[in-house]
DNA sequence: TAGTCATTTCGTCGGTTCGCGAAATATAGT
DNA sequence: ACTATATTTCGCGAACCGACGAAATGACTA
């Protein structure tokens, strides 16, 4: 696989050239996800949202852990990936899919992640607990 | 067309998702180029260099001026295009392909354009003037 | 008016991307 | 061992992208 600055830079932007792949970077700023919570938040299905997500660890700009059953994705600790994102929130942080996102995410947060595929992903069917962060 | 953040900002990624338009985009930082001066450096044909041009015009990230036969391409004054490519650049900037592009537009500047059109856009051809910005 | 030339538009072909469901993988609980 | 389940991998069809050459457009030039 030939790897240079130029070929990175392109294959990073690509990455960023979806809609699904934006909304889970932004979504990833406020902390770390497993990918069943992502997969509730966007309404894709599973296989899909681990393409993205596979895509999005293979230009480096986001890394996994394991823990258990579940996969948990944040965003990488790089240079790169730092400035990528922050640049690309400056522009995306208006946009009312993107706010949408977020408050749904901070209901997920405020639930065990088990309760969430107990209930097929399904956020509707949540019983949320006002009382974390 | 429906334009919303979140979709302007995936086409804007997308266009910088592809080498060639990478290099125009690094290229037009130091100043305005006609068409024919980037297909001489990019070595693609006409017709593929126009279709980059017009992605890059299409999502507002570089403008074109009419001169007689000629049609130059700047970039964009706007925030978005300066932020992108700024961020662009501090990325980019060491790659050796992008740095010959440099050299090569240097030398294509030092010659009025109808030369170069004159010698079927081959830059080995030219008759480089060493005395000029 | 006719000719030249820079550029774009159009049609096409091969390759890539994106979505899904089905099957495979791996881990936890019983 | 067996089951349940979170996730990935695989295979496929539809849509999109990028390259080219040929033809159209539009502007100087003789």
């Amino acid at each position: 696989m030939t790897s240079t600055v130029l070929s990175d830079t392109v294959r990073a932007h690509k990455a960023l050239g979806h809609p699904a792949r934006i909304r889970i970077l932004t979504m990833l700023r406020a902390g770390e996800l497993c990918a069943c919570q992502i997969t509730a938040v966007l309404h894709l299905a599973p296989s899909t949202v681990s393409a993205h997500l596979a895509e999005l660890r293979g230009v480096g700009l986001v890394v996994e852990r394991k823990d258990g059953r579940w996969i948990y994705y944040s965003l990488a600790a790089t240079d790169t990936a730092h400035e990528m994102v922050a640049g690309l929130w400056r522009r995306i942080r208006r946009d009312p899919q993107i706010r949408e996102d977020s408050v749904v995410v901070k209901r997920l947060r405020s639930v065990p992640v088990e309760e969430l595929c107990r209930a097929s992903l399904d956020i509707a069917k949540l019983t949320v607990d006002p009382g974390r962060s």
